[in-house]
This record gives C-alpha cells, sequence and structure tokens, in this order.
RNA sequence: CGGGGAGUAGCUCAGCCUGGUAGAGCAUGGCGUUUGGGACGCCAGGGCCGCAAGUUCGAAUCUUGUCUCCCCGACCA
C-alpha cells in the first residue's frame, strides 16, 4: 500500500539520499495557508464542454466550478463552492436581519406526514420517492411545508410564543422532465426555504412585508436587481404571492414591468408602499387593460430569472395538519403561515449572466471566490517570487482573499484563466516592472489598468 | 411526457453512407528552443468506438434492443 500521507516515512527511512522533488508530497511539507494556484484544485478547459448552451453554464464548466454528475445533479468544485457559500452568507445575514431563525430539516422524509396534507399524491412525479429496508415509503424532499409545521405543532404551546420564522439552506430534489441550463434549473438544488407562523392575517402579513424587504435587500447586495411581481402561487397553494425575477436575456418567464421600477431599484431604502402599486408581473398574468398597466410606452417587456418565490399560505397546511395554538381566551387558532424560498444554487447563474463577456467570468465582490487574483509573471525569479509572497501576507492579514497564481506558465495562460475565473482584481507582478518599482492592477468588470507602486496597490485593495 | 439529435482518447470532433490494422486538433508526460495576453519543434503515453444481442470469415461501421446525455415544447426555486 503506498498513499501520499507515507511518504514523510519512506523519506526519512532513506535519509541520506539526495533529495527528489515530489509533486504528492511538496505541498503535505508545507502546511502553509497560501492559496496556490500550483496546488490548487481548479481544472479550467480551454473548450466549451458540448452540452453547455448558456453562458452560466458554458462559464462555470470552463472555469472548474463545477462537474455535472448526472442530468441536473453537480458536484461542487472547490472554486464553484466557495461562490456557494458566498450567497448563502449573504442570504443567511438577511434572514437573521428579518428575524428569522436557522434550523436544519432532513433532506428525506416519511411519506406518511405527506398523506397528512394530502400532497403525497398530489405532487406527482416530480417526487422523488425511495422505499428503504423495511419497505417503508420515503422521500428526498422538493419542499418542507409538512415537517416544518410538524415541528411547529409538535413544539409551540401557546400564544405567548408567537410569531415564529423559520428557516433553513438545505438540498431540495425534484425530478424535474427536463433538467437545463446548468445550476438554474438542476434537480438537485440548493435552496433557502423560510416559513413564517401567526396567530392571525395581520401577523401573517406582517411577516409577509419583512420578508419582501428582505429579499430586495439580499438580491441587491449580490449585485443584482430583481424585480417582485405578482405571480400565480403554483403547486404550493395561497392566494398572495410574489417571484423574485432577475432581468437576463436568457430568463425562462416573460415578464412585463413598469419603468417606473428602473428608477426606483436605483435607490438605497425602496419604498413599499410605492413599489407596491408599479405593474410588474410574469407573462401569464400580464393583463393591459388592468388598472394599473402603465401606457405601451411606459411598458417593459423582457426575460426574468426567478430567483425568489413568496407566498401567503393561510390555514392551508395549519389546517390540513391540525396545527393550532392556544390563544389568550383558551381558544384554539389555526396558524396562519407563509413561506419563503429562494434558489441558492440557481442565484450562481443568475450571477453570471449578469456579469460575463466573451473572455469569462466578472464576480461583483460580494460573492466572488477570492477578492484578488495574483498573478507573478516570472515564478522562480526571486524578486518576483519574494514580491508576490510579500503582497499575499499583506493582503490575508488584512482580511483579503487571494488566489496566487504561481505556476511556470506563459503570461498569456495566465491572463486567461484569471479573467475566465472573473476575481474581481487582478494583481499582476512581472520583472519588467517590479525592475522599475511598480505592479499592474486590473479590474475586471471595468477593465481598467494602472500601473502603481506596490504600496499604492496594497493600499487599494484593502481600502 | 411528446418531438428531434448525439454517445469514438481528458476536451472538441472526423471516420459510419460503401464492413477489413481506430484517427486529428487541443490537453497530458519527456527533451530542446522560447517566455509581459491561451508559443514552437521532436518524441511518448493514452481507446471493451455507451452496453447487450444478432448478421458476417470479419462490425466503430449493418440490424434489433437497451442505457445515458443534449436540444425544442408542456411543468417548476
Amino acid at each position: 500500500m503506498s498513499s501520499p500521507w507515507a511518504l514523510p516515512k519512506v523519506a526519512a527511512a532513506e535519509r541520506g539520499a539526495p533529495h527528489v522533488t515530489c509533486h504528492s508530497c511538496f505541498s503535505l511539507s508545507r502546511p502553509e495557508e497560501i492559496m496556490r494556484l500550483s496546488t490548487y484544485f481548479l481544472p479550467t478547459l480551454k473548450e466549451t464542454p458540448a452540452e453547455a448552451q448558456i453562458a452560466s453554464h458554458r462559464l462555470m464548466l470552463r472555469a472548474g466550478m463545477v462537474r455535472q454528475s448526472a442530468s441536473g445533479i453537480y458536484t461542487w468544485l472547490p472554486l464553484g463552492l466557495r461562490v456557494l457559500k458566498n450567497i448563502e452568507r449573504i442570504v443567511r445575514e438577511e434572514q437573521n436581519a428579518a428575524g428569522a431563525q436557522e434550523l436544519l430539516m432532513p433532506t428525506i422524509q416519511s411519506a406518511d406526514l405527506w398523506r397528512e396534507s394530502g400532497r403525497y399524491d398530489a405532487y406527482g412525479k416530480e417526487m422523488l420517492r425511495i422505499t428503504d429496508r423495511h419497505e417503508r415509503e420515503m422521500l428526498y424532499g422538493p419542499t418542507n411545508e409538512e415537517l416544518i409545521t410538524q415541528i411547529f405543532r409538535d413544539n409551540v404551546r401557546s400564544y405567548r410564543e408567537m410569531p415564529k420564522i423559520l428557516y433553513q439552506i438545505q438540498w431540495k430534489f425534484r425530478d424535474e422532465v427536463r433538467p437545463r441550463f446548468g445550476v438554474m434549473r438542476g434537480r438537485e438544488f440548493l435552496m433557502k426555504d423560510c416559513y413564517s407562523f401567526a396567530m392571525d392575517y395581520e401577523g401573517a402579513k406582517k411577516a409577509y412585508e419583512v420578508m419582501f424587504n428582505a429579499y430586495l435587500k439580499t438580491f441587491k447586495r449580490m449585485g443584482l436587481t430583481a424585480i417582485p411581481m405578482a405571480a400565480d402561487s403554483g403547486a404550493i397553494g395561497g392566494s398572495l404571492s410574489h417571484e423574485f425575477h432577475i432581468l437576463a436575456e436568457t430568463g425562462e418567464s416573460g415578464v412585463f414591468y413598469d419603468v417606473a421600477y428602473d428608477e426606483l431599484a436605483a435607490k438605497d431604502e425602496i419604498d413599499l408602499e410605492t413599489l407596491s402599486k408599479l405593474y410588474a408581473v410574469t407573462d401569464e398574468k400580464h393583463d393591459s387593460s388592468a388598472a394599473n398597466c402603465p401606457p405601451a410606452e411606459r411598458l417593459k417587456e423582457a426575460r426574468g430569472i426567478e430567483v425568489g418565490h413568496i407566498f401567503y399560505l393561510g390555514t392551508k397546511y395549519s389546517k390540513a395538519m391540525n396545527a393550532v395554538v392556544p390563544g389568550p381566551g383558551g381558544e384554539t387558532v389555526l396558524a396562519e403561515m407563509g413561506c419563503y424560498g429562494i434558489g441558492v444554487s440557481r442565484l450562481m447563474g443568475a450571477i453570471i449572466e449578469a456579469y460575463h463577456d466573451d473572455r469569462g467570468i466578472k464576480w461583483p465582490e460580494a460573492v466572488a471566490p477570492f477578492k484578488v487574483g495574483l498573478i507573478n509573471l516570472k515564478a522562480g525569479d526571486a524578486t518576483c517570487d519574494k514580491t508576490c509572497e510579500d503582497i499575499y501576507r499583506s493582503l490575508s492579514e488584512n482580511g483579503v482573499e487571494v488566489l496566487y497564481d504561481d505556476r511556470d506558465d506563459r503570461a498569456g495562460v495566465k491572463f486567461a484563466d484569471m479573467d475566465l475565473i472573473g476575481l474581481p482584481w487582478q494583481l499582476v507582478a512581472g520583472p519588467k516592472g517590479l525592475a522599475v518599482g511598480v505592479v499592474e492592477l486590473k479590474n475586471r468588470l471595468s477593465g481598467e489598468k494602472v500601473e502603481l507602486s506596490v504600496e499604492a496597490a496594497l493600499a487599494r485593495l484593502t481600502a
């Protein structure tokens, strides 16, 4: 048995033998924290894989972020995972700020629970059904209303504990007939699903509004403009419902909206009152004779990617599953519910659709896998190596995440890879520049390049 | 689920029509020349031609079945 972990022993046994450079033990013998591209698992592709049609899918494959494992099911490689975690972090922070509390439910659920709500039979083939060794019927959760309602009814015993807003960020599975567009319509996907419980309609409406606002903030932090649209409530049920769409040419939904939204979206604090009066709907709800439908010259038609969906559920599930709370007078009250979803993994596709060019991705800083790509144009050159490592340490100490391209490769390869993976800043250090005391700083989004001293570059990146 | 297309080297694909030693470019490894925007030369490694059955002296190629993947449509975060 030979494993890389055995290498140090072998080396010790052969003490005195001339040192042999070995790539597998090289990294193990250097327990430092530098993210070096020479050892980082980043399988980029020069050519476009045949299966990818849209930009985000192509770029996620080419940039070494994901690999398809089966139709609509993906492995997240290190670079992709970092972005996924960043998106997740922003969603989590905004949910917490909105007063929601995080929990984690299982992916596998019992069919009996779904029979209580009547959805085990109603859901259809999109639900992946599984039988365990005891022939018990199980399922891989496509959503979690039943489970959360059970948790709620079993554990909340008084109106004094109300209201409650609970959420999780968990993998879901929906056996789509036709998965496509990479992670934008996968079968397995990461979703934030949140559920609110209140004593009455007013309480439910308040939770709905809080989430509505939280969603606008969440998407904005990722550099996206999301338009809330009156929408069909679909299979999940309920009456009040909004979809949040990112405008993109490759969007799957047709949408119509009042141009006034564009001006409104530019502001920091969005006035809900004004917003709620604006016309914005998906194509199936579009009605040019509607009272608030603007005249043709103020009506915009576009394509949208649905990244969030919120519902007022009423007592649909609390009634079916007997989720009641004793009120102040001892009476039993059915919980008024709402549910709120964000497609976390889909967002990554949506962000790339919004931020890319023909060379690659252009990450907004908030979700970028690293803030800075440090390019050493002449790895092995003592001055270049030392300068780069000093820059790396200095940035790290200031909390800036850096990916260091220390590969012994041609400049063109490095520039091309760095443009492809789309880190917001590229810091280029080469022998010619260093000879006159400068490095080059490039902004991936604007394409702007400046030559400046190492100190000035560090100051700019840590500002 | 209806309609269409494709499975051949890590990736992009040719070869199939007309059956006869499995190919190219890129990628990978070695050597040399190079080195500030995806370099060049030479050499090398790499394939149950998706799987199964059939026809045939002989199948990547013909027939049947099957699995997988992609695209268009209907459905969904």
